[in-house]
DNA sequence: GATGAATGAGTGTTCATTCAT
DNA sequence: TATGAATGAACACTCATTCAT
């Protein structure tokens, strides 16, 4: 409505709020962050939290939201392609393992919350919330699925239980969450990779030895 | 003085006091956990945990000590076998995937503990155990290292860098924890069945397609 | 933006704090006494508490702080006086002994914690603000050594030890915290007897035998 | 090693507690003190305090009438004796001064927890002990009185109030309690020649100017 | 005579949440 | 829009006390 003072503070105050909330999750957890703690990363008062959410839980699924954004666009591009399923794979995991590098903040918050909600935990939330979570959950897992399901048909994947599969290659993408610490000198090539590397491992897995294009995602 | 009463409490006190600890860290994660859950779910108050332990912090420790007990226990007899470097990781891996099923309360617990260490977070209990607790599980991971390493030398593997294979075959192992979600009805047989194929997958990734063995263990 | 409705409250919130604080305090002493016990006293809860002090022992420090606050306030217009020294005890005396009647609650909440300190107890609050309170005592004593030394060199007084005079002359003076109870009936003309019969054989003490002024002091 | 092993341990069992419950009420007060405190001030546990007394204010009590016994004991001979009402008092005085600076453990000890009573406090132990331990001070502090009456009488005091002077006098035989800190290289006569200064202080202040003895008590 | 186990009430402290401004 | 005040429930931890041995 006013000039374009958009530069002033690069983020609109909520998503600062989601900023300050993925960083504080991410580093204790859910149950470990207290409001203030969350407050304080942003230099303000819990008020400010407040007046956008309204409640903690609330607070996590929105943060949980903009991790799920943050993921599907990511793959969204590769999966809508008409490449066959293997380099379609190739491609989706591709940038979701870079993805995983790039955003750990959100995603750490992420795979914190997730591992409550998997150990049929109570507290990460309320429950409607916590169903429309593992509702966007499953419909990411879906579109990887699907790529795996059509190269089983194709014959291109040799793959035996398509969901250990399934839950096998996504944890190998994901699986930078658990060893890979940023460091400052790190380029952008660099965490592609790591991402590659990944990528090649769990084709690997899924028994698509006959790999065409070993060496990387642009032929 | 008493007849032999033996069977009347089959686990000794502290042991007990562990059980219900790491089923409420499983449930609930470390913070999420208050000491009158632990309680609550022996039947008894606070007292008698802190008659064993300390603090909560120190809790943690000794279930997290207790667990990777277990795991070293699991992978050690194939790991001091002399088997060749693919089939050695093929029973160590087996051994721990099938671990990993089997005893999911503590190595949830333990997991959960290791993602607060990993994230940075300065809630899972005092340093000086975390320290200790950080030189168990990379010795831990040592075991599976000298392994892929031997295979590597001995062209058995097929490994582009090492510590990101490492990484790629062990959360393919542990991956169950995610997503196993143990039924009444589920025999031994049913948990080695789905360990198996984890293990076949971690070795494809690992690049030991010329697999000998490719149907299992028992030939 | 209302009226000025400045006479709801008498005293502000944080004072209203501390006034519970040193009855309390008083009453069962600093270990003796829960926070839920100040609370009450208020009619309030502990979060008040809290909102303005971080911890007991701060409380406790910012009760010895204003206690000490008033000490200082009720001698200092003596002590900058120009009396002779004789005088100028008297009337630091008679100000301070009569401060010790009429400001009990405090006063004794100051002393009990005092007594743990002496005896080299941990338990009276963090190091800091102990070395803090410490420093203010000293300050406080040192007005009245002042006083005393001067009084020795001039004559006035026959003092051997000048600290030995100094405590017993201040000790003696403090004493009606250990067996003055205030009455109903009592009138501050009462009160300022007490404390004049105090001065008086506080002086003898102190070898002040020549005394020009034994019936008060407005001759 | 059989011999009369009366010398192993020179004090009996029950002894032992008491000398380490003085010990912890002078650290940390009676309320900051716990029983196991005590135990591990004996390198015992707490069944062996729960064996001699029945409860904690049990324990205080007798700390107490221990305290009350070794006070009676230094005064007696003193009072006993057929001195003139002066020197009766010097005799007194010395010997409870003296008395203070020796024993401090258990007369700090007696002091907290009259400190407590004083102010009103519940704390100090249960009721019927309390008024036991309250006549037994009053009598101690009757002795001193009968002096001081005796004195008053003969027209060997210069005393107004009773009672004021009373406490004048005890307290600042009692100061040392607040400000004296036992050394390693304190000699007997160093205590003894402190205690004499507050004698003779005392003595001024109750007006006994025309001091016989200003020197000392053996002329 | 002494101990270790166990308890439950209580203690200092934290924290999500509400509310008035 | 944003904040400081206030609350109450919950939490980690302590401790006097009981009891079986």
């Amino acid at each position: 409505m006013n000039l374009p003072a958009a530069h002033k503070t690069a983020k609109a105050a909520p998503e600062q709020v989601l900023d300050a909330a993925a960083a504080c999750f991410m580093e204790k957890g859910y149950a470990g962050t207290s409001l203030d703690d969350v407050a304080r990363h942003m230099g303000a008062t819990k008020g400010r939290i407040y007046h956008y959410f309204g409640s903690k839980s609330e607070l996590l699924h929105a943060v949980r939201k903009h991790a799920m954004g943050i993921n599907f666009a990511a793959i969204r591009p590769a999966y809508n392609s008409d490449l066959a399923p293997v380099e379609k794979f190739r491609a989706m995991a591709q940038a979701h393992a870079y993805n995983m590098i790039k955003e750990q903040a959100y995603q750490k918050a992420l795979f914190g919350s997730l591992h409550l909600h998997i150990t049929g935990g109570k507290n990460a939330g309320n429950d409607a919330l916590m169903q429309d979570f593992i509702t966007d959950r499953r419909a990411f897992e879906d579109m990887f699925r699907d790529v795996l399901q059509a190269g089983q048909e194709s014959g291109d994947f040799d793959i035996k239980t398509i969901s250990y599969a399934l839950h096998t290659a996504l944890t190998t993408l994901n699986s930078t969450l658990y060893w890979y610490t940023p460091r400052d000198g790190d380029t952008d090539k660099d965490r592609r990779a790591v991402a590659q590397e990944l990528v090649e491992m769990a084709l690997r897995a899924l028994g698509a030895c006959h790999n065409q294009n070993p060496k990387g995602n642009t032929p």
